[in-house]
DNA sequence: TTGAAAGCGCTACCAT
DNA sequence: ATGGTAGCGCTTTCAA
């Protein structure tokens, strides 16, 4: 690759002109632009971020820190990040923390090392000290109060789910409690409970402590077993939801009519299942995005009207809940 | 941050001592050794890698070149990659290029700008001179004949795909051809094709340009009206394969009973879905690893014994193909 | 065993 | 309008 003296010799100016005419910065004759210019396309140059990372003190790298990208939850969320930096001109670091408090901390601190001008991270450890620091942070989807965050609207994503499955005559509802230590599923499966409560619904509580799929399994079988007379399934996300559908239909239960099933999220393949699955829509592309928009006006210094961002879920209505007439 | 300066003078020593004590290279005496890395570790000090890697002209970046992380045979492959580099020190520089070539260019450029050590890319233009410099790099999925790279065995893939609905039963058999820039497309639509031939079944062939659901969907539709005594059918990937199962499902044709249906990929949902897809599978996550770890190989200059990598595929039974009593 | 200093490629200040 | 140069934080000679 050639450096900035290369081309300041093939243009026989200074490095100082080069540099000027990199930047567009300071006084340079247009003839001496023009010959500057002509040398860098020559010599296919292009500027080392390294060296200038190094003089500024900052990269033009973004980390972006999520729990794995393998759940399908996350490739929205990442891409709505991605896009939104790329379009300013960042680019991105990525790191899976399997929720793995060192590797997170490993992550967070090569980041540093590589001078990123800012994090977007989706951690269950946002007070950690380890985001302590004046480097601009945004938590993403999962955060604590006041810290400049993006996330869904998790109480209104609770209540919708039990209201739509109540509006559509579930009259045993059964809720699955998702993992204790995510505040969004905590705040979700409390609002639903809290609208199954006021209306005086019938309704059981299982918890099944992770999303995997295969232990989801074992809860929808226990489900079934434990509460055969079960009409309605407020699921803790998507990928549960599935497991429902599946035990449903494997012990026969007829979905919407003998039982509806919503879950969170709709992530890409929910609507893609047989049936296709009524949920609680989570805008994961749009929240990466908002995010990144978020992270980047802080670190341009821009003034910031809302610096905790709640986005709207939305009920997606689809075949395991059944039709109504007027909504 | 502390720089290594902060560190020699809280230690009493020059920072050449810190940079030996820090690599571990050179003589330095013990007592030294031990009151810089006292005072390493009261600074809280870590070397800037920018400062790093602009001495040693290379960070410790790799970078990956993905068409779309959301589509979902791709974060299994990104996740692979990760682990391996993550495990050898390297840091993952990430970019989307929705298969745009300028898109890809950029990124490129910006990764070499970035000093990466390496690329790791899943591109349609290998032979292009982009890659055609001293920079190492690694063709994932696609590839061009004698570069580095890892791939799944697509004939066997499409054999394997045409033999097992064959062996089922299935007499009036419809391909479905996949997006004919993609060689791995190509190569299994080809194999399929010959076996096909070769044992003299029936068989119509109909193009569905893209891999995207809704395209496929359209196809599906067309393909039982067209040939509505099908039998068995060649998806060109699982999500075309979903889109045939649905159109099915809706048109009432019993699966496996009446249509058969094979995929190819074996993306996380495929086993999801009802019926659960029979689909020929690739190792993702196991081909990034492998494509991290011949990229690392290139990189340390190690010796290579294979630099193109063929990946086995194999046959995953499920529901929307019939049982044979001895296989 | 240790330190001084050059230099990686760039930007910004100070001269001219 | 242009050039010289210090310095970003680090590693690596070369001397001592």
């Amino acid at each position: 690759m050639a450096t900035i003296k290369d081309v300041a010799k093939a243009a026989q100016v200074s490095v100082a002109t080069v540099s000027r005419v990199l930047n567009d910065t300071g006084y340079v004759h247009t003839d001496t632009k023009t010959r500057v210019t002509q040398a860098m396309q020559e010599l296919n140059y292009f500027p080392n971020e390294v060296a200038r990372s190094l003089f500024n003190r900052e990269s033009r790298l973004i980390g972006l820190i999520l729990p794995d990208i393998t759940n399908p939850f996350f490739p929205q969320l990442a891409r709505g990040v991605e896009d939104e930096i790329h379009a300013h001109g960042f680019r991105l670091l990525f790191g899976n923390s399997d929720e793995d408090r060192e590797k997170e901390l490993a992550y967070l601190q090569t980041f540093k090392q590589n001078q990123v001008v800012g994090v977007i991270a989706v951690t269950n450890e946002p007070e950690s000290d380890m985001y302590n620091d004046d480097l601009p942070v945004v938590f993403l989807d999962r955060t604590v109060p006041n810290a400049p965050s993006v996330f869904a609207d998790a109480a209104t994503g609770g209540k919708m789910a039990a209201m739509e499955l109540i509006k559509r005559g579930s009259r045993q509802i059964t809720l699955l409690k998702g993992p204790a230590h995510l505040q969004t599923a905590r705040q979700r499966f409390k609002s639903a409970l809290d609208v199954l409560t006021e209306k005086g619904v019938d309704f059981h509580v299982m918890s099944n402590a992770s999303f995997s799929f295969q232990e989801a399994r074992k809860s929808a079988k226990a489900l079934f077993q434990l509460y055969p007379e079960t009409d309605g399934i407020i699921a803790s996300n998507d990928i549960v939801a599935t497991a429902v559908i599946h035990e449903a239909l494997r012990i026969g239960k007829a979905i919407p009519d003998e039982v509806q099933i919503i879950g969170f999220d709709d992530i890409p393949q929910s609507e893609l299942l047989f049936p296709s699955l009524s949920t609680i829509r989570q805008p994961a592309y749009d929240m990466g995005k908002e995010a990144a928009k978020l992270l980047i006006k802080s670190i341009q210094k821009q003034p910031i009207d809302q610096s905790v961002i709640q986005m709207p879920v939305s009920f997606i209505e689809r075949e395991t809940t059944r039709k109504v007439d007027s909504q």
